[in-house]
RNA sequence: GCGCCCAUAGCUCAAUCGGAUAGAGCAACAGCCUUCUAAGCUGUAGGUUAGUGGUUCGAGUCCACUUGGGCGUACCA
């Protein structure tokens, strides 16, 4: 529907060739008796062109050339909105479409040949995965599908750094467990405040002693205690993305920076093109020449460096990979940390608007009505594994799929539990299988699905939801450009809720055999879209329930 | 102090480059199952879009200020 008007107005840019300066935006009225679709074209011109928006609108409708089985009925309306009513039989050809593509229905190749890295969760391995990682799990994830779905090849990648700070107190953490297993508990006794309290480091501490005995006491904290940790973090980790349908095509370590030479090789460079200086013993990045706030350090006077070097030198080998898009998805938690790592590849000459920061918001744990605040060294926290357990990987999808990521957004546990049977992702699923249902008893009547009669489909509820159908391919569009999910849950609710009003009002079992079969079609064209809008969103889509 | 994000119905959230009467779900209330799944449908109620001012044909959306919250503001990541 839409493409048609883009077409009649494109036609239309030879004669009103002012048409060519404007964007030809068509959207779906909220109102349904302002027509199918509807444009302000020509108030947005008006002002342009400097003229009356009622006088403009009657000029540009006057150069449409229009198919009346396609368009009935053309109307200005309000002050200078033009509204378009579509032919009921033109809105079933979607039917035709959708059951000629099936599960790529609404797939799009604007962007096919491209590729693109969306790096998320890149959390360091020091603990399981919590409820706060799992909201950038799931967006990150669900983001690379999008992308999928508009023609880039993508992969998934997992960032991540095993020789800092963290990952030494780690190794520490692993060793005092299992020195107090052993009855060597350190002197004094009580277990640094600092240290990671989980349980988990318990049990890997009791797998070693089970292992080896006494024979690590004198070994190194950052020897097989922090490799242990870091391995049985990992598979655990691992093992919960996987539990969400979250694969990482690449698991990328930050120490390969320095082994293979790109940290020494990128700091010369800065050196070469006068990009740094030292000073106090520390070398410096001159950000301010680059527009930003202040100069930063990249290499403390300890010869340590800071996270900016490793991260610039990360984002060149996504160049050098040859990705022409590179997402990342941090937690609001780095919002200033990323304009730094740009600026400095900006400097080197890397085109950085092929980086996209997506930054989201903070998940707001509530318990008892209390916030709880999420610490993985002070083991306060909630597992995405727990969160799992409690309501399954559908709902823990849907829920972080179904918010803008600017938005904050409050999780209270005990509320995620009870209200887990009036979550709407039920009702999406409720409607997936309730179609296959209907499919099941109409072949037992032995009614078949059929193309044929598709002009009978003119109740309202039909054409409700054939107007519905129409707009998915744009709504995956406009979510995969935008990095949106939550268009695509809206979407989806709409049109469900438009099924259920069908299913009520609309017989097929006992209707006559034509409108029957026809409305088999739309059935499957439905169950089609929430199919393939549910696989966007990594939601499975039962046949029953 | 400064920077980024945010404030919409009792609760959780939508609202397509600024568009027509701000919408859903949950919670509340009143109805609908001898017929394809009632995890559903229909209806009622619920709003000064935090506040004040501005920009214009038109503002939840843009600008300024105020209030309240989140995250930053490291030679941590």
């Amino acid at each position: 529907m839409k493409e048609y008007l883009i077409n009649i107005f494109t036609q239309a840019q030879d004669k009103l060739t002012y048409l060519k300066d404007v964007d030809l935006v068509f959207t779906v009225p909220a109102q349904a008796n302002h027509g199918d679709y509807a444009t302000n074209l020509a108030m947005i011109l008006a002002k342009k062109l400097k003229q009356k928006p009622l006088d403009v609108a009657k000029e540009i409708i006057a150069n449409l050339t229009t198919d009346p089985k396609v368009i009935e009925k053309i109307e200005i309306a309000g002050p200078g909105f033009i509204n378009f009513y579509f032919n009921p039989s033109y809105n079933t050809k979607i039917i035709n479409e959708i059951l000629q593509h099936g599960k790529n229905f609404g797939r799009a190749a604007i962007h096919t040949g491209k590729k693109a890295m969306v790096e998320f969760v890149s959390a360091n391995p020091t603990g399981p995965l919590t409820v706060g990682h799992g909201r950038n799990a799931v967006v990150g994830d669900t983001v690379a599908n999008m992308l999928e779905w508009i023609g880039y090849t993508v992969d998934r990648e997992y960032y991540f750094n095993n020789a800092g700070r963290q990952m030494r107190v780690l190794g520490d953490s692993v060793k005092l467990r299992y020195l107090e297993l052993l009855g060597q508990s350190a002197k004094g006794g009580d277990f640094p405040e600092d240290y990671y309290q989980g349980e988990y480091i318990k049990e890997i501490a009791a797998a070693l002693k089970k292992e080896y005995g006494d024979k690590l006491v004198n070994e190194n904290p950052e020897g097989i205690f922090k490799q242990r940790a870091e391995k049985e973090i990992f598979a655990d980790i691992i093992k919960t993305m996987e539990r969400i349908g979250i694969k990482m095509k690449n698991f990328y370590n930050e120490h390969t920076l320095y082994e293979d030479g790109k940290i020494k090789s990128l700091l010369d460079e800065f050196k070469k093109e006068n990009l740094s200086y030292e000073k106090e013993d520390a070398v410096w990045l001159k950000l301010t020449e680059l527009g930003n706030e202040q100069d930063k350090v990249i290499v403390k006077s300890s010869g340590e460096p800071t996270y900016r070097l490793p991260d610039i030198a990360y984002h060149i080998t996504k160049y050098e990979r040859g990705y022409d898009l590179m997402i990342d998805l941090f937690g609001s938690d780095h919002n200033a940390t990323y304009p730094d790592v740009l600026a400095g590849l900006r400097s080197l000459g890397y085109d950085d608007s092929k980086v996209k920061v997506l930054i989201h918001q903070f998940v707001t744990i509530m318990q008892k009505g209390e916030v709880v605040k999420m610490s993985t060294r002070k083991a306060n926290y909630i597992t995405l594994d727990e969160l799992v357990d409690e309501v399954g990987s559908d709902v823990v999808r849907y829920f972080f799929n179904m918010r803008s990521i600017t938005s904050h957004l409050n999780f209270d546990i005990e509320l995620a539990k009870k209200q887990s049977d009036e979550n709407p992702v039920f009702y999406l699923q409720y409607a997936h299988a309730r179609i296959s249902s209907i499919l099941r008893m109409t072949n037992d009547e032995g009614l078949v699905t059929s193309a044929e009669n598709l002009n009978l489909l003119v109740a309202k509820e039909e054409q409700n939801l054939l107007k519905k159908l129409h707009e998915f391919p744009n709504e995956i569009i406009y979510s995969a450009e935008n990095f949106e999910a939550h268009r695509i849950t809206t979407y989806l609710e709409e049109l469900a809720a438009l099924f259920h009003r069908f299913y009520t009002e609309c017989r097929i079992i006992g209707s006559e055999k034509k409108l029957a079969e026809a409305r088999i079609a739309l059935c499957i064209a439905v169950q089609t879209v929430i199919r393939n809008g549910l696989s966007i969103l990594g939601v499975n889509a039962p046949e029953k329930m």
